[in-house]
DNA sequence: TTGAAAGCGCTACCAA
DNA sequence: TTGGTAGCGCTTTCAA
């Protein structure tokens, strides 16, 4: 058996080169206050190498006080491609601003219990994700030290930054865009997944805000991700007497789409249908989706939020409306 | 201004309850060994519940000399749905095993380099994906402390646990299909975007070797994933004279599959298309879309296999593969 | 039943 | 130019 060595620490390098703890430090942090000779310096070095030393990076920080460690815990909710991008985006700009990105399986009960378990980690930063977290969970983790705290989410929390994404614009957006192409009878479907209601609710709701006080009505239309649940909603659309569907997003449109084709309703002249997302799925279809483009926050500039906000964490709480929502009109509407 | 008070450590606690830090430390951490007194133990509580006590993770972890941390380096490929489901999954599991899962943003550039960044974290594991990781990586990882590290890729790196991804057997099962329902001219799509060729070289060869000895031919076809692309590439779909397609996954079968109809190119009757991945998207297309169903892990088969690997760092590496590949025959092919 | 103290690995201050 | 050393927050012997 090879018996792996003990990992080596800055005083086994120290010890190898024949200098000091400090003398280590100094030289592989390129201390620019101490100068070193240049004989030194490449003793050290060689040590290291020889070693394959590694510092630790809990010991420095509990040294320093402070980490660079973004927290930021997975979302409750299925993250679609749209929201993937988005998150892989941010995590490379936060990585390219020197930041850990610490990726924390919401472990337990979301809500403060959570906000816990995070301050152990001590993150310089938390980006929560949606609900997740309450005014007493920013609390928690400022008092841990965290220097800035952000929600992307429908609401403000108090005390922290937030990135609002406000779903009910793309609902606004959709029905506001049935009605003026004369559609008056609505459905907007409602996935039945439970991470989804976050966004399905506000998003149906928008839709209903849109057409308050005017002759159009509005009807949701709970509808599971699966082909015999699109297919028994279809069966019964006559009866339904909708003249156009918001069906949530472009996958669930799709889904939705082929159960009416396969039940004889015609796409646009029956039922309008418009989607979400701007997939190219959509562009793909026939007739063409029309839907909602959603534009989210580039990863650069919410990470340099994050970066403003850890320099300077006296700064009043930014609140940024960060979800851009535009129709794209194609031929399903 | 509030000022925010400096956090809390046991010392605080230990202070308010009249205790000493050790005492505070046997009641947080309900040591068996020693008995407290009832009163004490309230009091500990209590003082902690005023302070907001909340442990610092790498101190303690620094003290004890190792910790929870479960590394897995973000993959340099864009993650599809299943891959993306499938490392959701074993974040939940490996959570609830309770490790933390710290997702360190691919720093620079991948390789014995990046071993190194993520050696100064001092992880119990590492799962890295695919190539990322070369033997002079993992003895890094060892030295530092890792007691697992396991690669999921096509193949196995020394000194690694292996959840060997063998693509090639996707490829194997598409082409075997093909030619089993009469095919012979055989294309295979091989997509532009640079992070892909992982996948898609594997597939290729797969497909290749599968009929190697035949008289089947196989053509490689190069494509982005954007519609002029594929627009392209079926208006020299005669000219190229091919009777089937292996379309590397569902979504480029899609995109393909509607160029090659929009061309007046029939489905299955001209040319017959299978995808991979088993998406819902296929069972929506018309012809339903034929495909390679890709079974990966269980989350907490490959969570139960890390802890066992921590348990036990002398056992020598596992090679499992887990790739499961069956055609799923529907109607395009 | 509780406390004192050592030490995990590191950096930064102060001396030499 | 280099070394000694204190101390970050925590746990865990050993003593009392």
């Amino acid at each position: 058996m090879v018996q792996i060595p003990r990992t080596p620490t800055s005083a086994d390098v120290a010890r190898l080169a024949g200098v000091s703890r400090a003398t280590v430090s100094y030289v592989l942090n390129k201390a620019g206050a101490v100068r070193i000779s240049e004989a030194t310096r490449r003793r050290v070095h060689e040590a290291a190498e020889e070693l394959g030393y590694v510092p630790h990076a809990a010991a420095r920080s509990l040294r320093a006080g402070h980490s660079r460690t973004v927290l930021m815990p997975a979302p409750a909710f299925p993250a679609g491609p749209l929201y993937g991008q988005f998150l892989s985006d941010l995590q490379g700009a936060l990585g390219r601003l020197d930041y850990t990105v610490v990726q924390h399986g919401t472990a337990g009960p979301h809500g403060d219990t959570a906000a816990r378990a995070w301050a152990e980690l001590r993150p310089v930063a938390v980006l929560v994700p949606a609900p997740g977290l309450g005014p007493e969970g920013v609390r928690v983790l400022k008092r841990a030290g965290a220097r800035a705290v952000v929600t992307l989410g429908p609401e403000a929390v108090e005390g922290a930054h937030a990135l609002l994404m406000d779903h009910a614009a793309v609902g606004h957006h959709a029905a506001r865009h049935l009605y003026e192409r004369g559609r008056r009878r609505i459905g907007v479907v409602v996935p039945e997944e439970p991470g989804l209601a976050l966004f399905s609710a506000p998003r149906l709701d928008g839709a209903r805000r849109a057409l308050a006080g005017t002759d159009a009505t509005v009807t949701a239309l709970p509808l599971a991700y699966e082909e015999p649940a699109a297919a028994r909603l279809a069966a019964r659309w006559s009866g339904l007497g909708l003249d156009a569907v918001f069906a949530y997003n472009d996958e669930y449109a799709m889904l939705l789409s082929r159960a009416l084709q396969d039940e004889g309703v015609r796409i646009p002249e029956d039922t309008a249908v418009i989607g979400a997302d701007d997939l190219m799925l959509g562009r793909l279809l026939r007739p063409r989706l029309s839907t909602v483009h959603i534009e989210l926050p580039a990863g650069r500039e919410l990470a340099a939020l994050v970066d403003r906000a850890v320099r300077d964490p006296a700064a009043p709480p930014e609140r940024h409306r960060v979800l851009g929502a535009r129709v794209v009109h194609r031929e399903s509407s």
